[in-house]
DNA sequence: GTCTATATGTTGATAGAC
DNA sequence: GTCTATCAACATATAGAC
């Protein structure tokens, strides 16, 4: 395999000027395939069809090419979430939990379907996985740098939303929440046959999504404080 | 650091013929540290106080380490579910959902708890979060050996616990109940206070799991087919 | 069973030409 | 901005002594 051949293994056809997106597009790609330490820059920059050095001219370390690869993906996303938010608690001082959950969730899956409509890429939902399943201080730093502003909003707004509720326990079904969304964006699991997500028409999966989440909160907070099962 | 020095850093005073149990351990510790990848059998060895051939004589690669490091934490947990849930489904013919997820969710609890009593290990949680992130073919296919049979008798009893339901639709709660619970156990999630897991004292905690779960199951079951939230 | 020593390849990052 | 060439460090795995 040469630098010239250009054939499916590669992005997109090299044109002048647009090495960084390449760079970025491979990089999302093979982090989410191989993991960030699992890939090598070479792995990387023979898919984007350029060479190591310009990676690192563009971005510096391999690290930072993960941070921009992420953020390229998360900041959108987040934004949304923070102005639907805004407009769900402007409409009312008692939001349901059911429109907090949906303003949570539906984000995701409107980036992924805008992504697999201009084929930009099916890889990110990986990375982000393995971003909730490493304790390292460097991903550790990035999942503070990119949810800590979202996720205190939620919780505010879910505590707003069961104002009976004790704090402590809406924070287990919010973490809960986050968890169930994780796993199930990362999709092919293998284990059984509903794994994978649909790709567009996400809003018969998502609908259940959110009627799981809402009433799994729901429940959580209502377990009484010293209630055991046992 | 030489391997004589007795440090903390080791897992254990090193007594001849447990040199395999060390590296099960070390292993075990360093892979949920730094991940599969992103460990070397020097790290491994390092921390077990022996050297690397020992370590490729007990268990031939590297690879072989990590089923056998993974094999040990889950198979008690996996019998364990198992057996509990031949006795539940022999109660009743139609089981309670709570009481299915009841099956799921404990033995991983008691696992941990019986391990921070023996000072076992801490680190177990972790590499089951990366065993769920990761797409890789080495990981899948120990997902599929260590977890098919589970899941399909949990989700076989989810389904006679909720006859009236979609199936599709008790798969997809399945699949976002071992979400939550994924997350859930590997913990340390750093954006909030709560996102670690209590210890020994861990009925609230699973209290609140099975409510959020079991809940959840019944609602995402409950969405109509062709319902969207739109 | 456990060691030391080593073979062989790959890694991330940089120097310097164009 | 992008390349080629190169570095020192580190990887997995094995050979062979004891």
């Amino acid at each position: 395999m040469t630098r010239d051949s250009n054939t499916a293994l590669e992005i997109a056809p090299a044109s002048p000027g647009d090495t960084k997106e390449r760079l970025l597009d491979a990089a999302e790609r093979r982090f989410a395939e191989l993991g960030f330490q699992g890939t090598s820059m070479r792995a990387v920059t023979q898919l984007a069809d350029t060479a190591v050095s310009a990676a690192n001219y563009h971005f510096g370390s391999k690290e930072e090419l993960l941070r921009a690869v992420i953020r390229r993906r998360v900041q959108p996303i987040n934004e949304k979430r923070i102005k639907r938010l805004d407009e769900v608690e402007a409409a009312a001082s008692t939001p349901d939990v059911e429109a907090v959950v949906d303003v949570f969730l539906r984000p995701l899956f409107e980036a992924r379907a805008e992504r697999l409509a201009s084929a930009g890429g099916e890889f990110f939902r990986q990375i982000a996985a393995r971003l909730y399943a490493d304790p390292q201080q460097l991903v550790l730093s990035m999942r503070k740098e990119l949810f800590s502003e979202v996720n205190e909003r939620f919780l505010a707004a879910l505590l707003r939303a069961l104002p009976e509720a004790a704090p402590e326990a809406v924070g287990v079904g919010m973490q809960l929440m986050v968890g169930m969304m994780v796993h199930a964006i990362s999709g092919q699991h293998g284990e059984s046959e509903i794994d994978d997500l649909p790709g567009t028409d996400y809003e018969p999966r998502l609908a259940r999504m959110i009627a799981f989440a809402s009433a799994g909160i729901r429940a959580a907070a209502a377990v009484p404080e010293q209630g055991g099962a046992r």
